[in-house]
DNA sequence: CTGAAAGCGCTAACAT
DNA sequence: ATGTTAGCGCTTTCAG
């Protein structure tokens, strides 16, 4: 591969010429500048990324951790983190923790600031410590979907008011005439679906109803974990009519739970979730969720991260943790998993 | 962050000896080896990645050139990639290319070669031309999904037999006593799918019946393109009893259209796929596919791209492009999305 | 407007 | 067994 010092020799220029043609910096002549991008088009030259990260001291990659990119929520979440990036010519590395916070510090201190920017990080359930850490050697961190706009996370964030998408989705289901609600966590009791749990209760109270009657089950965030906790909800409390999912994917295992049980959605039993991932509009019946705004917040999360690194060092120390960004309001997405609730007792 | 220079001076030794106890180069007492670990542990040292990918002349990254990250088969492919690349120390730089080959072309100039160190491709639609383009600017590149284990792509690859996918799914559709099969292409007519359909047409000459009778659509590789295909097809040829379909997103797409028309599968319609994607788990009906070994298929295409990234120079040239590995076979996974063909005439 | 030169942090001969 | 010395390819003052 050709370098830059060649196509300097090839030029007829020195090094320091061609690397400012190549970095629009200003001070070159027109004529010069022709021969050089000449030079550069016929030896076919590109830049040595990783030499240049040395020089400049910054890597033009940043990384993504999440728990496995395999969860349906990632994918769609890391492309368009992708895309952002791709924009601002820089590269995306995917982190798997598999969930275990060994693995992501493994990665957080072999990359952090060598070989990536900065750090992006999803739900990896990672050790705050380890990422100030991270931070204190150099590379900025932001958490991408905060749950809490009125809480600060101590780190730099971009929030999603997912109380209000619980509300919302409750709300829902509660104009639909439905009372005896069953309620799905996708997490552990005080875990990161605890603001979507605490909307519901919300809404509930919201239509002076007792919400912490409603039975509920802590489940895990995959179609299995809902499809069980449906199952053992449904059998124990035969009258509810609907029921309320802190994420999707629980919600389609739910419904799932509902056919194996021969109940017919939403005529019998209505379901909704919350982030509408691409599968629940694909289900059948279509979920009814609330939608979060993943693809503007992953670029709210990349625009945040590149002002981080982008910020002198100085700077960075005020005020830094409490940057947060807030996206957009989640918005209720009706489809076809919910309906008004049945006027007979159908069970 | 502190320099490997640093972590010399605070153990009185020099950049070489430190440099050679991080590498295992034998050369070090073991009193010189314990300072030297010592002052690593207390000033935190990493090595810095891009500097030594510079020195090294090899960066510790490959990139996995995807259409999009966000269809349900790549992530699971991919995190079994970086499973794989995390057990050999190196980094995984996702790719997405739209399926536009300019996309993909500009990714590679950019990143093949000087960010990574070797490029693995997962049907992204690139030009044959500028794989090898990369590989001659010194980045291997390996095919991880080849489709015909009979024909040389050219370019080193590992390949999973496909064509025989095809045969044993609808094998599957005749031994259960179907005749009247539609098909479902996930492709364009001569693209990537069509060893998948040759397999079909195989195993309809094996049962002297004329495959190529059967009514075929071609379409995107989505769930919406095979709901779309196969809601055309069925209405068109209502007297259908079975769908072959290519891949497991428009086999699923296919379902819903049969959900759509109130056709209940398996009893009066059976569809089968390809693939096992986690999501055929999870339907309802489960999807009877055929699986193909992907997390194998994951590996072997890691550990050819190492092979092919360590492999001097010189030895790289012959047989390179004769380089395939094959996958093991793909088996029939019998799920509840087909049954025998009904007695009467049901529809 | 362009050239010369000093690194960025690490590796790899080659000396000692 | 350890030290010396060049780079790897690029950026960036600072001179000219």
């Amino acid at each position: 591969m050709p370098t830059l010092v060649e196509v300097a020799r090839h030029a007829g220029v020195t090094p320091a010429t061609v690397s400012n043609v190549l970095r629009n910096r200003g001070r070159v002549g027109d004529a010069t500048r022709e021969r050089v991008l000449a030079a550069i088009a016929t030896l076919g030259y590109t830049p040595h990324l990783s030499a240049r990260a040395l020089a400049e001291g910054r890597a033009p990659t940043i990384a993504l951790m999440v728990s496995s990119i395999a969860n349906p929520f990632y994918p769609e979440f890391a492309l368009a983190v992708e895309n952002a990036l791709r924009r601002s010519g820089q590269f995306l590395i995917i982190c798997n923790t598999d969930g275990d916070p060994q693995t992501g510090r493994a990665y957080l201190d072999q990359i952090a600031g060598t070989l990536s920017a900065g750090v992006l990080v999803m739900n990896a359930n990672l050790d705050f410590a380890d990422l100030r850490a991270t931070e204190r050697r150099g590379a900025p961190v932001v958490l991408c979907m905060w749950e809490r706009p009125h809480a600060e996370p101590g780190l730099p964030c971009v929030a999603v008011d997912f109380r209000l998408a619980g509300e919302l989705a409750a709300a829902h289901l509660l104009s639909l005439g439905h009372r005896r609600i069953g309620v799905i966590v996708g997490s552990k009791p005080s875990g990161i679906h605890a603001a979507r749990y605490e909307g519901f209760l919300d809404a509930m109270r919201a239509a002076a109803l007792d919400g912490t009657a409603a039975p509920v089950r802590y489940a895990r965030d995959t179609t299995q974990g809902g499809h069980d906790a449906a199952l053992e909800l449904l059998q124990t409390h035969p009258d509810l009519t609907a029921l309320f999912t802190t994420n999707d994917l629980p919600a389609l295992g739910a419904m799932q739970a509902a056919a194996d049980l021969g109940l017919d959605v939403p005529r019998q039993l209505s379901v909704v979730g919350i982030t509408d991932i691409r599968l629940a509009r694909e289900s059948r019946p279509a979920l009814t969720t609330v939608a979060v705004p993943t693809v503007e917040a992953a670029e709210l999360a990349v625009a945040l991260l590149r002002e981080l690194i982008e910020a002198p060092d100085g700077a960075a120390g005020v005020g830094r943790e409490s940057r947060m960004c807030v996206a957009s309001a989640p918005r209720l997405v009706i489809r076809a998993s919910t309906g008004p609730v049945a006027s007979g007792a159908l069970r």
